[in-house]
DNA sequence: TTTTTGGTTCTGCAAGCACAGAACCAAAAA
DNA sequence: TTTTTGGTTCTGTGCTTGCAGAACCAAAAA
């Protein structure tokens, strides 16, 4: 890194490196973050091609990666042929996680299965196993709970704002 | 997979391919999933390399990064030189799920960092980043509660099957 | 119709990684 | 001391993956 370069090129290539640490292409991450400070409100396929210095094929897999896991949107505007991106407004966070924990979920069978293969369930691995078990079924239940009750301060928040208006 | 491969083999596998799936090699996801399933209480490195038709060099760095990760733990035995593995009774679950809930400390901070960024805050971007900044704020409090409530949870097992005794 | 534009899919390459096998090393045994 | 044991580290290989550039394609423009 350059040291004179500017903190948006700065932002932008964090926000590849955190991508490509959960396992996303870094192409993904400098896209999502030149969105979140493109002083535009969309930005076109091409000025990504050129503000990322990326060849076409990287922008066009790599949106839609992003389109896929729901963090931005595809518009267009009439009388243009051209492509423009945004961050999606209607990214749905709570859906996000849950995708996430399910990963949770998974392994807690996976601990389960192990437990039913087990051929001594008394001794201290069995219960090692039980105890990871248990704690798997509580926090997911909870996590439920957790995105439910955001759920409905969201929509709380929603119905108050159009009272106002 | 041959149609005869018992249920332990079946499984041991599938706790490999589950690593794989969230990034980790497969060789430990193997062994996690061997020392599930063993009827022994802890298996030495030599039985691992048998049981697994694994090399030495790859038993040795997939243990090493399973004792890392707190989810086995290595032990021996007096008389014996050889070492000895288990899954680790000391395994915190709540450690272990805190480190991943970093993930969205870190995420936040990205949204944060590119909200100061952007030129125009009244837009619908900065709306956007706004609710997801919220959301994680909300939603790391949220799971450090939780995170204690299952802590105390725990204490006050531990002191009813102390009081038993 | 032919040409241009905007973008996708195909091809090839370079880097990263999990694994095997070999070389290696320290501690115990002989 | 030399030999054996138990395990780690080094080296090479095949597989995967992100990327660029080229080929491609459909729709609009000329």
């Amino acid at each position: 890194m350059s040291p004179e370069m500017d903190s948006r090129t700065k932002h932008i290539e964090e926000s590849g490196i955190f991508f490509e640490n959960v396992g996303l292409p870094r192409m993904a991450g400098r896209i999502f973050g030149f969105l979140m400070v493109s002083d535009k409100q969309d930005v076109s396929f091409e000025e990504l091609t050129r503000a990322l210095k990326a060849s076409k094929s990287s922008i066009s897999n790599n949106v839609r990666i992003l389109i896929n896991i729901g963090f931005i949107k595809a518009i267009s505007h009439s009388g243009e042929r051209k492509t423009y991106y945004c961050l999606s407004p209607e990214v749905d966070w709570v859906d996000y996680l849950k995708k996430r924990i399910q990963n949770f979920e998974h392994f807690r069978k996976l601990l389960e299965n192990g437990y039913e293969l087990r051929p001594d369930k008394n001794d201290d691995t069995s219960e090692w196993l039980k105890y990871g078990i248990d704690f798997y079924i509580w926090i997911s239940e909870r996590l439920d709970d957790l995105l439910e009750e955001w759920r409905q301060k969201v929509e709380k928040t929603k119905q108050n704002s159009q009272g106002k208006r």
